[in-house]
RNA sequence: GCGUAGGUGGCGGAGCGGUCAAUCGCAACAGACUGUAAAUCUGUCGCCCUAUGGGCUACGAAGGUUCAAAUCCUUCCCUACGCA
């Protein structure tokens, strides 16, 4: 018998907000929830020990990324991605729906999952020559050619395709193949792309069930797309809502300001019982935003990149710790962070460490990085526990915006 | 002492008469990053200013040739290697 429910513990009075648990067969996910990236079977620089030591429950692999390298075949023969890590907890794979968009439309034009309102305009004044650009995965109605980044050999990727990869990578939780959208896209756009993610959506649910030994372990999520419209976002949710998945993603690129418009609109309509998945989002204020509306569990790599980057989260807002003037700053990262980095080593350290390009720093930066993360959203977690969610959210986002 | 190769911006290293304040790399300084094309990318990087322009000082030193020199000539100083 399948090991994968959701129980809402508590609501947030007036708003779409939930406390809840999601049971899998690797453990329980207490949401809100962070899920942490690790595309390629790992998150970068840390073990799974120090994954779950930072208080991590679930993470996210990548079906593109894994299918290519090693192969979703070598992971299956390894036991299956769980085994293959080292990492017993829970884990989700995306499905190469966000490759639709970051090696498509996105491929070379320096756009990503949040376009800013003046490159936008930008990008729609040289939309005219954008078809001469030279993308790597291309759509047709059943499918998604990508040309791998890394060989540049052709792979075609349809619903079932990613689903079969997806069965053999062995994650608790997996994704419709989905087409994630640039939020430039005309609606006459948006509106295809949409019929498009609905039918696969569907394709994607018809094998996933077909294949019982696999739907009986693993929980398949579908995708809500449709820009910044309201009504495809809401048609989406409607459509996806009568489809029997276990739970949804939120998906689709978009301008800072439409995120939560377009969260409230579809979580407003889904299921409410079923847990929902913001991808690719966020930081701080994008994390209160989405758990007041209705979001349980969200991923993102800035984290994670961030941290690598020399960006570090403090009570006070993002430090570049690569700035001179950390050099000789001996006071930990932020000193109201409980994290192994903050207990044990200066911000001089980290700079040190950055500067002089050993690999420790990105470890540390790591860590703490996540840690501020999965901590915000567990503290967030309490406050809705002891209706001070509010409260909580003023008092944090008032210090960390300055 | 002789021979050879050299001396260029914080460093390495291009340039070898005009388009040179000087390619490029490193370092430095700052910025970006939101389902990971990412240990990545972008910008600045002689000094000064009324700054998509103008001025000043600069390619070991001092002279010279030329309308014009980092680039050619002379002398000197220094460095490396080789020979005495």
């Amino acid at each position: 018998m399948k090991k994968f429910g959701f129980k809402i513990e508590k609501k947030l009075k007036h708003r779409l907000g939930r406390v809840g648990v999601l049971e899998t067969p690797h453990g329980i996910i207490e949401t809100p929830s962070f899920v942490i990236v690790g595309t390629k079977a790992t998150v970068k620089s840390l073990t799974p020990e120090q994954i779950k030591d930072l208080g991590g429950q679930v993470v996210l692999g990548n079906t593109y990324h894994l299918y290519l390298q090693p192969g979703s075949k070598i992971i299956k023969e390894a036991g299956g991605l769980h085994k293959f890590m080292n990492w017993d907890g829970p884990i989700m794979t995306d499905s190469g729906g966000f490759q639709v968009f970051s090696l498509g439309t996105a491929y070379g034009k320096g756009i990503s999952k949040l376009i800013k309102k003046d490159s936008m305009e930008l990008f729609l004044e040289n939309k005219a020559d954008e078809e001469e650009m030279p993308k790597i995965a291309t759509i047709d109605s059943n499918g998604v050619m990508f040309r791998s980044h890394l060989t540049g050999d052709a792979h075609y990727f349809t619903p079932e395709k990613s689903i079969e990869i997806q069965h053999d990578l062995g994650a608790d939780i997996i994704f419709a193949f989905d087409e994630c959208t640039s939020p430039v896209e005309s609606a006459h756009y948006q509106r295809e792309a949409l019929d498009r993610t609905h039918r696969w959506a569907k394709s994607s649910l018809e094998y996933h069930k077909s294949q019982k030994e696999n739907s009986d372990k693993q929980a398949l999520f579908g995708i809500v797309q449709g820009g910044r419209f309201e009504n495809l976002r809401k048609e989406s949710a409607e459509v996806l809502a009568k489809m029997d998945f276990e739970g949804y993603g939120i998906g689709g690129s978009f301008e800072k300001e439409d995120i939560m418009t377009a969260v409230k609109w579809v979580n407003e309509i889904l299921p409410e019982e079923k847990p929902r998945h913001l991808l690719g989002i966020g930081e701080p204020e994008d994390i209160f935003g989405a758990i007041e509306n209705g979001v349980d569990l969200f991923d993102c790599v800035a984290p994670t990149r961030q941290a690598r980057n020399k960006s570090l989260y403090t009570s006070y807002g993002k430090i570049n710790i690569g700035n001179s003037k950390y050099i000789t700053d001996f006071t930990p990262i932020d000193a109201e962070c409980d994290c192994y980095t903050c207990k044990n080593y200066t911000r001089s350290y980290l700079a040190h460490l950055f500067r002089s390009k050993e690999i420790l720093a990105d470890t540390l930066a790591t860590i703490h990085n996540l840690y501020f993360i999965v901590n915000l959203v567990k503290k967030i977690r309490e406050s809705m526990l002891n209706d001070t969610f509010f409260e909580f959210k003023d008092s944090f986002l008032q210090k960390y915006k300055r």
